[in-house]
DNA sequence: CCCAGATTGTGCAATGTGTTCAGCCAACAC
DNA sequence: GTGTTGGCTGAACACATTGCACAATCTGGG
């Protein structure tokens, strides 16, 4: 992960459809070498995945909300997360610190539907509370690059 | 956005890497249809990049965490937005509903060093309160697939 | 019925990819 | 010092893919 990494990340982020030749055209080395090291950073789990970004308010789902559901003891994670998963509007789902709980970021068509993403994603019997917060807007869009920036010591 | 797109979006998540004339050989469609789509899917906003996903944790920052923080009246969400947007291991903001609250996740490198950040991230006089959850393990990585498959008539 | 827009299949030149090779250099162990 | 290893380079090659343009066909709405 040194200097020659970074460029290449924050070039690919920039412009993702140029290819490894033009690439190396821009950071002067040759195109083996980007070959190899965007290899070597997918191999070590630096690059994740090169799928498509989509939008979920572009397809319809324009409110975010963030829940926090509270576990009834003795219900394990994985069963409420098995649960939540089976529900398409529920796009991610942590296990955070306090008591038995659970985060999730959900998306709907609107508030009134975003109700009844809410009803679906609670009606399971191992939560016992539950707190909801809509995103209003974004301040700072999802990024990890200028992480690497500062840090390209890692 | 019709069972094309759907189908081409599935196909490019799983395997981005596939050129669009291998696309169209598996979709069964011509060329010229899976470019004209994907042009069309971009300038509708539905697919917002193609940048490579990288993995915090990979370059060194396994610690996710959540802060909630609590603004004083006056001051601008845009203030602190900016402030926030100067720190890298702050790799989202959005304001959420509630009185004058920010939602941030933060990553960093260890427990300690996640002490150093927040500190970083509270060290300015408009924010008035906050809180910290720490995010232990992910039960539903982050997708917006699913959304599609379901709901693909918008 | 007619039309505009989307899709198709085709062709071509230009470009990029996968692969391999030998040569070079710095770091390292002995 | 010597030898080895690993990474980078520049080059070459066959092959695949892209960008672009074209006319033909299909399809849904007015």
């Amino acid at each position: 992960m040194d200097d020659l990494d970074v460029k290449l990340l924050e070039l690919f982020t920039d412009e993702p459809r140029i290819g490894a030749l033009e690439a190396s055209r821009r950071l002067k080395v040759a195109r083996g070498t980007v070959t190899a090291r965007l290899e070597r950073l997918e191999a070590t789990g630096v690059i994740t995945g090169w799928a498509p970004q989509l939008d979920p308010a572009a397809i319809g789902h324009p409110v975010t909300a963030f829940l926090t559901l509270e576990i009834s003891q003795g219900v394990g994670h994985d069963t409420i997360g098995d649960h939540l998963a089976g529900i398409p509007e529920v796009l991610e789902v942590c296990t955070i610190t306090g008591a038995g709980d659970l985060w999730c970021r959900v998306v709907a068509r609107s508030n009134a539907d975003l109700q009844a993403v809410i009803d679906r994603a609670l009606a399971h019997p191992g939560i016992v509370r539950s707190s909801t917060v809509i995103a209003l807007a974004t301040q700072v869009p999802y990024r990890v690059l200028p992480l690497l920036v500062r840090s390209s010591s890692s």
